[in-house]
Parts: structure tokens; C-alpha cells; sequence
DNA sequence: TCAATAGTTAGTGGTGCGCAAATCATTTGT
DNA sequence: ACAAATGATTTGCGCACCACTAACTATTGA
């Protein structure tokens, strides 16, 4: 075997994660539209309800976008009431990101909607190769291992969800 | 314990592929942009190394987008001599988009140019974790289990692309 | 021959988003 | 105390992506 011509296949995932998040995201938009949310409010609220209680520019870096167009999309879920924005008692020019009640609440049926979609785009995986995913998902968007709390906690049998 | 009141956290994963999918995409962009690409076009690309020779109709169905849009996206590709449009014989309506060599070629400089941004986006995860994800995000998209062939004659240690 | 199908082209319009500029409140450095 | 920097907000511009429509061609099949 005389020098390899590379057969290593040197996948990446982004196109992959590209191709699955447009899927994904299309039916999603049909489901959201009657509790009216866009796929953007969600990512929003998902981001919040993990790291809630930051300042607009925090959730400017962790979305990937600008400044003034988060300012529009806090504006939309303020006027719903899904999320509230404090001042920083300590840099009163920061205003302090958290996801109300009803914000999570929203949520919740949001995800719940949601599982529908999931299933239909994610038809090749099963429960178990999909927590796996998610985990990972997670991790990545974290960059720490998901705390294994949450997840251990669940003997497999506790569905009341949905 | 009574009714315990759903703690199932009732995570999707939509908005995490959003998230990422958008995370990687923006950086992706300024790296693909030398080679004249765009994250599309590895989209489109990645999928027809996958499931090449389809019609422009399949097309339209896997990248789950509008036909006249796709005949844009073709023209750009073919354009750049990356694929090409062969009437099918049986049915010469039909066009049979296949990559060319010079397509999957560039398509390889893409995803070793991506490698940076993977390492950038997915610094949470390690090379195993991040091969696990592959593997679910492929299953995912092609609606079957990866074929391991690939995966195992890849005992670790012939890196040499990139 | 006629209806349906695959592709192409052009035009319209909506959405998402980056970017720049101007404003206001507040903090910080000198 | 004053100036400079910072966080948030608003407005307006412009581009990219994409769905949708309509009109046209080539081809197939009844």
C-alpha cells in the first residue's frame, strides 16, 4: 500500500447539522405559528431558560447576532410576556434577561408542540439514540458536559409530559 | 408522592440544532467564502455525494426547498464545473444531477478548510463524542442506521487528508 | 392529439439579519 | 467635576435567502 490516496472520508457536521436544523426548523414553523412563536423565539427562550439572568450583550454573544436585533426580539417576548427585563441593581445601564412564569410555561407547550415535528424529522433515530443526541447538542452548545443530575433522575417511566 | 407535576424537562431538540446549525454556519461562511463557496452549496453538495444521480425533483424533496430555487443552486455548482446535468435516458425530461470529480474535490478542500470551525463551534466535545454525532446527525438525515463499513476500516491513524 | 410532468426563467414579496448613526442613561477614569 | 467609555434603544439601509406565480419548452404517456 504505497501512500494512501486519503480515504478517510473527512466528514464534516456542519452541513449535516445545517441540512436537519432547515427540516427541522420548516415543520416547526407550522406548529409555533398558532402559539405565536417563530423557531428565533424559541432558540431565544431555550438559551434563556438555561443561562437566565443575562445582560442583553451576554445573549447577543450566545445567539450570534447583532445587538440591536435582540433588542427586536426581546421587544416581541416582553410584549408576550414571556420574558422581563430588570436593571442590574450593580451597572444600572445593563438590563437583566429572565424568562417569566408564563415564558416558561410558553415554553413548555412549545416543546411540547414541537414533539410531533421532532418525530416526523427524526424518524431514524430512536428514544434512545435521540437523547444521545441531545445530550450532545447540549454539551456542544454549552461546552461543558451536561450535569448528569437531570438526566440519571429519570428511571424510564415517568411520561406524564404531553 | 402524588401527580408528580411533570418533571420531565421535555426537551426538544430543535432549537439546539438551530443554535448550533447557526453558530457553525457564520463562522463556516467567511472560511467557505475563499473557495467561492457558500454554506449552501455544501449542503447541496455534501447531500449529493450522498445520494448522487437523483433528479432535481428529489433534490427539491431532501434539501426541502422550492424547485426553482434549486435550478439557481444548480447553476451556481455547475457553473463552478462541480456538478453536472445529464438527461436521463429513460425519461429525457428528467435531469440526473451528478458531482463531478472536480466537484467532490473542492468539496473535500471545504470540509478540510471547515475542520478549524468544527474545532472552534464543537470545542465542547471530544473527537469520539464528536464522531458519535456525525454518525446520529447522518442516521438522522438519510433515515437509516450509517453503514459501518466506512466507520471501521478507519482503525485510528492514517490522518493524512488535511 | 392532448394532458401531465420536469425543468428553466423572470418577477414579486416577505423575513432575517448585519451594519451604521444618533440618542439616552450610567459608569469609570483622571 | 468632567470627559470618555459603555449598555441599551431606535431608525433606516441593504443584502441574502427563499417561497410563490406565471409563462415557456421539451418530453412522456394515454
Amino acid at each position: 500500500m504505497p501512500a494512501a490516496p486519503v480515504n478517510q472520508p473527512e466528514h464534516r457536521l456542519g452541513p449535516l447539522l445545517d441540512h436537519l436544523a432547515r427540516r427541522m426548523r420548516l415543520r416547526a414553523e407550522t406548529v409555533l405559528a398558532p402559539l405565536g412563536l417563530r423557531p428565533r423565539h424559541l432558540v431565544a427562550l431555550t438559551v434563556l431558560r438555561a443561562q437566565g439572568g443575562s445582560s442583553q450583550q451576554a445573549l447577543a454573544g450566545t445567539l450570534a447576532m447583532d445587538g440591536t436585533n435582540i433588542v427586536g426580539l426581546l421587544n416581541e417576548l416582553e410584549g408576550e410576556g414571556l420574558i422581563e427585563r430588570r436593571r442590574s441593581p450593580e451597572d444600572r445601564r445593563r438590563h437583566v434577561v429572565e424568562l417569566t412564569d408564563a415564558g416558561a410555561r410558553r415554553l413548555s407547550e412549545a416543546e411540547c408542540a414541537l414533539a410531533t415535528v421532532e418525530g416526523e424529522v427524526l424518524g431514524g433515530l430512536d428514544p434512545g439514540q435521540r437523547e444521545t443526541l441531545y445530550q450532545l447538542l447540549q454539551q456542544a452548545a454549552t461546552g461543558t458536559p451536561v450535569c448528569c443530575a437531570e438526566t440519571l433522575e429519570n428511571p424510564p417511566g415517568d411520561a406524564e409530559a404531553c
